[in-house]
DNA sequence: TGTACATCAGTGAACGCGCGTTCACTGATGTAC
DNA sequence: TGTACATCAGTGAACGCGCGTTCACTGATGTAC
């Protein structure tokens, strides 16, 4: 398969002067697409980085330190992703939106990133946080703070809570963690569809007043 | 470090004829507690296994067809572990407990688990499950089923709940799966203790009728 | 306009490593005669 | 009671592999004179 890859990349030109750091964002999408594709970053090794890249291995050390800033380099861009996807599901609520229907909207589009990106989600979120912590845990925090916020305008318009935004928040992270995590490794389970899991969560966790039925 | 270990171990003693078959049970537990120390099976060698129990690499073949087996053997008996810390956690809140307070004991039973054995617990359900379904997904189901009978218990003292007790289940298994991973994957995030999590989680998805405090 | 040179973007070979697995073997111990 | 033998529980050396990383290098291209 690996030496398959290699014959198959046609011989790749090299970038004009100047430019040499194009092979870095190169060098980035070939680990990223490997990460993926293996759905953890413990066996994407420089050598087969390079190979899809359809370049040498020592060509990894002009741009990267080590192994371990190349992975870094890739989980950076995913988390931006991750945040990305969130804040635009809920702007594609709408801005007259219910918060309760922001709050969902975002919490779906959290989801929808992880089972979209089932390796990319593992390796963000499943992976102890070694030598990464810097870059990411803030990138993580800021997610988390979407749903705080998210939250706590549910609160404000009425809802009861059991416990700070804060702790509810943490909560249904976990939870939405959790059925991300479970969907991709046993998509052999009768899983029911991801709103007949996530409405009466949410229900149970933020209870709007008077609507029943708060969607 | 590895040289460490088979330097540190004091020339084995091989076992008396006819109960090699022992042998077995040592690679069970070095490969089990080399899975732990490293949280996943990825990095767990056959060669790393074989010196952890003092033994050559080529021995594991006399017990094992190969690196799988050896592997799946360890999964198999730590699933069981699950099930029975899930089934004591139960029992241990007593037959005359409400469903309600039973429920909450096995949660918090299979959530124990899950922090007191991280390394185990992220290889049994953070891996998808390759090789080694038929036995171990069976494991896994009946772990769900006792979380199905204990939300159907909690349904026929009359609580409403939020979906079939199926459905009901599957929500806070998620919820429980993403904690564990989540807390042990980010320690250093400031988690609520286990109860403010667990509590608000199933007062709002199995709600008892009558008594405010269900617990 | 022509040419020497510096720089840039890489490469190829090599290092020592641990890996899974196979193979022919060793040597202790129980058993048959 | 003594001895040949079969069996059992392993072992040591070797295979070919991919790995991370280092090193001295190549060869195209822009620039100075």
């Amino acid at each position: 398969m690996s030496s398959d890859e290699s014959a198959a990349r046609p011989r790749r030109r090299r970038n004009p002067r100047g430019e040499g750091a194009r092979l870095r964002d190169e060098l980035v999408e070939a680990a990223s697409d490997l990460i993926a594709e293996h759905g953890s970053a413990e066996g994407v090794s420089i050598r087969a980085v390079a190979r899809r890249a359809g370049v040498s291995a020592p060509s990894v050390y002009l741009h990267f330190d080590d192994r371990d800033a190349l992975i870094s380099a890739v989980l950076v861009q995913r988390f931006a992703d991750l945040g990305d996807a969130v804040v635009e599901g809920i702007e594609a609520a709408g801005g007259d939106a219910s918060p309760f229907s922001r709050l969902v909207a975002g919490c779906h589009a959290y989801i929808a990133y992880g089972l979209g990106n089932p390796g990319h989600y593992r390796v963000l979120f499943g992976t102890p946080v070694g030598p990464f912590s810097p870059t990411m845990s803030s990138a993580a925090a800021e997610s988390l703070n979407l749903l705080v916020e998210g939250i706590a305008r549910c609160e404000e318009a009425g809802a009861a809570i059991a416990g700070t935004p804060l702790d509810v928040a943490t909560i249904v992270w976990s939870s939405l963690h959790g059925q991300v995590m479970l969907r991709v490794v046993s998509p052999s389970f009768p899983w029911p569809p991801v709103d007949a899991m996530l409405l009466p969560l949410l229900r149970g966790l933020v209870r709007m007043p008077d609507v029943t039925a708060g969607g």
